[in-house]
DNA sequence: TATTGTTATACTCTATAACTATA
DNA sequence: TATAGTTATAGAGTATAACAATA
């Protein structure tokens, strides 16, 4: 996700989308491909670029050391298949390691490593300056008030209260 | 993408997601996850589910007979070539077809179909009715704003007045 | 019997670049 | 020289199911 969706051609001024014109699943999905590409474009070489999921991993390992992978998998919508493969990815380029949890063996324990520290704090002030930066076009009142909103319908769909 | 993130196992409920908790980025790129799988089953098997831009080129389609591939490129944010091969797979699936443009024989034209039509009424349907049940749990009016704005986001970011 | 995490596979989407044919 | 669309390819993410170890 990287590559800006080619110059404007040359698109009618009053064209319609139909029915997506009030659907909010619409703007979530078209806009999740723009924000994506650009997060991208921001992050590129970092080893969190592409893909959701590498960004909320590295912030959870580093704030809560310990945590399972299960548990990060849940809040990223993840099953644990995929969630395997991002923590191996994650691994392989030194950021977080794994320990067999000592009061079940069947689990696993995430802890970071120096190099994810220090990349957490770069990703710390790279995305949601990000966020704001696409998004500036947005008065400051009119984004704290679709992130009130969608935080809500978050906790609501990873089941938080 | 159709399956659900697997049940929830112990999260703590008072975990904190760190600066993600005010990105908006955050919650459009992770919402955009669950409402997409979710609108997948509710389109199994209709031949315009998984991945984004199909419902839209299938509208639009019907809506502006003879529209060229590369204003709905523009219009769903991918370049010619995933276009393209969209246009291939609804092609293969009797939805539109295409005629090279009498105006400028570099250019094709889309046109429906009678199959595509049909589709495009079903489609009409469900997919509002599917965002509306998604996001059943914020209220009608929050809905609406959060719309609004994103529609003013979508628009500018493809460039529509 | 249920759970944690792993592995394997097949599929799709994504990004890129090189290509043609027309303009 | 620029544009519309095509093709080819490499890389990632996604969905599934089957599996091992442990509880």
């Amino acid at each position: 996700m990287s590559k800006p969706p080619a110059k404007p051609p040359t698109v009618p001024e009053d064209i319609n989308i139909d029915v997506l014109e009030d659907t909010l699943s619409f703007y979530i999905r078209t806009i999740n491909l723009a924000v994506s590409r650009d997060l991208d474009e921001r992050l590129e070489g970092l080893d969190v670029a592409k893909g959701t999921g590498k960004i909320t991993t590295l912030l959870l390992v580093d704030d809560y050391p310990g945590i399972r992978p299960s548990v990060i998998a849940h809040l990223i919508l993840k099953d644990r298949s995929a969630m395997g493969r991002l923590i191996d990815q994650m691994e392989q380029h030194g950021l977080i390691r794994r320990e067999v949890s000592p009061e079940d063996s069947r689990a696993q324990e995430l802890y970071i490593t120096e190099a994810g520290a220090a990349l957490a704090v770069k990703v710390r002030e790279i995305v949601p300056k990000q966020s704001r930066d696409f998004f500036f076009f947005i008065p400051e009142d009119e984004q704290k008030l679709v992130i009130d909103i969608l935080r809500r319908a978050y906790r609501r769909i990873v089941g938080l209260p």
